[in-house]
DNA sequence: GTCTATAATCCGATAGAC
DNA sequence: GTCTATCGGATTATAGAC
């Protein structure tokens, strides 16, 4: 397939940055227009409603989402620090896109909410294929949507030591765990 | 004081369910005037603007909040029960208006992101105090949101057994890490 | 205190030039 | 493929009757 237009790359961004920064009620399509560098009749050509530019954000992540399930099932550092870091950095498109489709979830769009479950269902699979308790990993899932909310309400992120101490913890427990088995 | 207006509480508890149920951009005047039972100039005679309709939600969670901690902190079995098991079910005022208010801390409401950081920090401070383990206590926190979000995005919650587990791991851990103190 | 009617603005979408 | 101009509907807010 030949390349995809830069400006549809960039308008999903733009609609991405502002759903996280600012909220549904912010992303107008002139908002997003502007941010994106693009006029509003441009914005239109490549998503020829509101609608569709929310399907193409949701379908963006789901491209982004087989990425990541892949790259935190070979993370060197295992999937719990992989999860529970790029929870709590929220910096790179993945975390970008991810939070702004968990926002879309919140209003009227099912897709929305079936793309964060899937992906919520990948990392507690992966999570569960590391740490081999599946309590614990629904608590390590759990405290990964966590610190998303964390980085999105605006107050400080946790502090690097916290998140040592937290995958510290898990570990421990980890490691308990797999000694009681039966 | 005099009792104030029920028109009043009616309208914050319809805001409120619209806020949850359908998004920030769903909220308009007219669509919680209506499932509160006014009129929109009715609904604008106690909340002159949308701003205003927001300060007051922002408010009445404060007020709750503070009723919500007080029975964590006295529940029979112990705060990190109290706080887990209301994460899941959301049913419950309190419940309803924190979800509510933590969209609207998502936009452009910076009361609206303060208020929901104290509730988190009583809430960790009166788990901390109930299994004697900063970190424990921060990672039941962070779970805490993580089931609020769950509840959210309008997938299944959390089944009941599943919840069990997730309070006996979590007391489990706080009895190891009491028998390791120092 | 609550309502109806309406003004003013904003937003999504269309039409058509380039 | 991108732009400007504009229409129609939705949304916030005001005015004034009851």
């Amino acid at each position: 397939m030949p390349p995809p237009p830069a400006a549809r790359a960039k308008v999903l961004h733009a609609y991405a940055e502002i759903l996280v920064a600012s909220g549904e009620r912010a992303a107008t399509l002139e908002a997003v227009a502007e941010q994106a560098g693009v006029s509003k009749g441009g914005l239109l050509y490549h998503f020829p409603s509101k609608e569709a530019l929310a399907e193409g954000l949701v379908e963006h992540l789901r491209e982004l989402t087989a990425a990541d399930v892949a790259a935190m099932r070979g993370a060197p550092e295992g999937a719990v620090d992989y999860l529970l870091r790029t929870s709590t950095v929220v910096d790179g498109e993945f975390e970008l896109v991810y939070l702004a489709v968990s926002r879309l979830s919140q209003g009227l769009h099912p897709q929305a909410a079936a793309v964060i479950d899937e992906a919520q269902e990948a990392w507690t699979d992966a999570v569960r294929d590391d740490v081999g308790d599946p309590v614990l990993a629904r608590a390590v899932a759990l405290m990964s949507e966590g610190l998303y909310a964390l980085a999105t309400t605006g107050s400080r992120s946790l502090d690097p030591t916290e998140l040592d101490d937290l995958l510290a913890l898990v570990h421990d427990v980890a490691a308990a765990r797999r000694g009681a088995d039966a």
